[in-house]
DNA sequence: GATATTGATTAATACCATGAACAAATCCAC
DNA sequence: GTGGATTTGTTCATGGTATTAATCAATATC
C-alpha cells in the first residue's frame, strides 16, 4: 500500500479497525434492504411475511407435515399450526389426513396457492436479476465470488459462538 | 468464458439464470445468518432486540427524545415509549423533562446503560473484525469493494420498486 | 396389552409494531 | 394576548411473530 495515501487510507491496526467498521456498516445496510423488500413483497402480495415464507416452501413437493414446514422455517411447530391457519382462511393451502399414518396432516397448496408461490419466486427472481444487471459479466463473478466467501466466514465466526 | 465448461458454468440467458439464483440464496444465507447473531446477542446480553437497537443509538450524543428514537429506529413514537418504558425498567435510560420545552422529554442513558452499550459494541466490533481476518489483505479490499458495489446495486432496485 | 413415542393442536405468555385518539405545551397570527 | 394550529409524547386497541407447556390421538415397541 502506499505509504503517501496514510491520511485517507489508514494502516496496520487503524487501517483493520476502519475496515471493521466499514464491513460492519455495509452488512448492516444490506440487512436492512432486505429487511425493507420483504415488507414491501408482504404488502405486495397482501400476505403476512410468515405465510409468505411458509408459501415458498412448496417447491417441486406435492405435500408437507406440520413438522417438516416447521424444521425448514426453523420456529416450534405450534407456530406453524396458526401459519397454516391463516393461510388455509385465506384458500392458499388444504390439510387432508394421511391414509397411512392417522397422526399425520397432509398439507398441500391449493391452485390458488400454486399461483401466488409462481407470482412471489417472479418477482424474487426479477429483484435479484435486476441487482445483477446493473454489473458486467465479470464484476457479476466477482460479486458473487466475494459473497461467497463473505457468507462461509460469517457462518464460521457464527460457529464459533455457539 | 471457455466453451469446453459448458456443463459446469451455463452460457447467456442460463448464466444470468444460474447467477440469479446464486446470488438470492447467498444474500438469503447472509441476512439469516445475521439474523441469527442478532438473536444471540438478545439472549446474551439480555435484553430484547428492539431494546439492544434502541440502546446502540446514542453513540456520542448526550440526549435523545422520543421523536428523534422513532425515526433513527424507523418505528412509531408509540413504539418507542414501550421500549423506554422497558429499558425504564432495567434502569438504561432514565428521562428528565426538558426545561426548555414541556412537550420535551429527554432521554438519556443511565451509566448502567452506557456499560452496557459499550459491551454490545464491543462484542459487535469483535464479531465483524473475526470475519475480516480470516481473508488476506488484498481480498479484505475486494470484499469490501464487492459488498459496497452490491449495496448501492441493491438500493438502485430498492428505489424502482417504491 | 401397557407403555413410550410421535404428530399436531391449544392455551398462556411475551415481543414487535401500527394507527387512532388524546392531553399538554408551544407556536403563530391577528 | 386570545384562539387555532402544530408538535410531542402517551394510551389503547389490534394484529403479527414466536415460544413453551399441556394435552390428545395415533402409532410403535416390548
Amino acid at each position: 500500500m502506499n505509504k503517501s495515501t496514510a491520511e485517507f487510507a489508514p494502516e496496520g491496526v487503524a487501517l483493520l479497525d476502519y475496515q471493521t467498521q466499514r464491513l460492519q456498516g455495509l452488512i448492516g445496510e444490506m440487512v436492512h434492504c432486505c429487511q425493507d423488500r420483504m415488507i414491501f413483497q408482504s404488502q405486495k402480495f397482501d400476505l403476512p411475511q410468515a405465510e409468505l415464507r411458509c408459501l415458498m416452501l412448496f417447491g417441486d413437493e406435492r405435500y408437507l407435515t406440520v413438522k417438516s414446514i416447521a424444521q425448514r422455517l426453523e420456529v416450534a411447530k405450534s407456530r406453524v399450526t396458526k401459519i397454516l391457519e391463516g393461510m388455509e382462511a385465506r384458500g392458499l393451502v388444504s390439510r387432508t389426513d394421511d391414509p397411512q399414518d392417522g397422526r399425520i396432516r397432509l398439507i398441500s397448496l391449493t391452485p390458488e396457492g400454486r399461483r401466488r408461490a409462481q407470482a412471489v419466486g417472479e418477482f424474487m427472481r426479477e429483484i435479484h436479476q435486476r441487482i445483477l444487471l446493473q454489473f458486467e459479466g465479470d464484476q457479476r463473478l466477482e460479486i458473487i465470488g466475494a459473497l461467497e466467501s463473505l457468507r462461509t466466514a460469517m457462518e464460521v465466526v457464527k460457529q464459533g459462538l455457539k
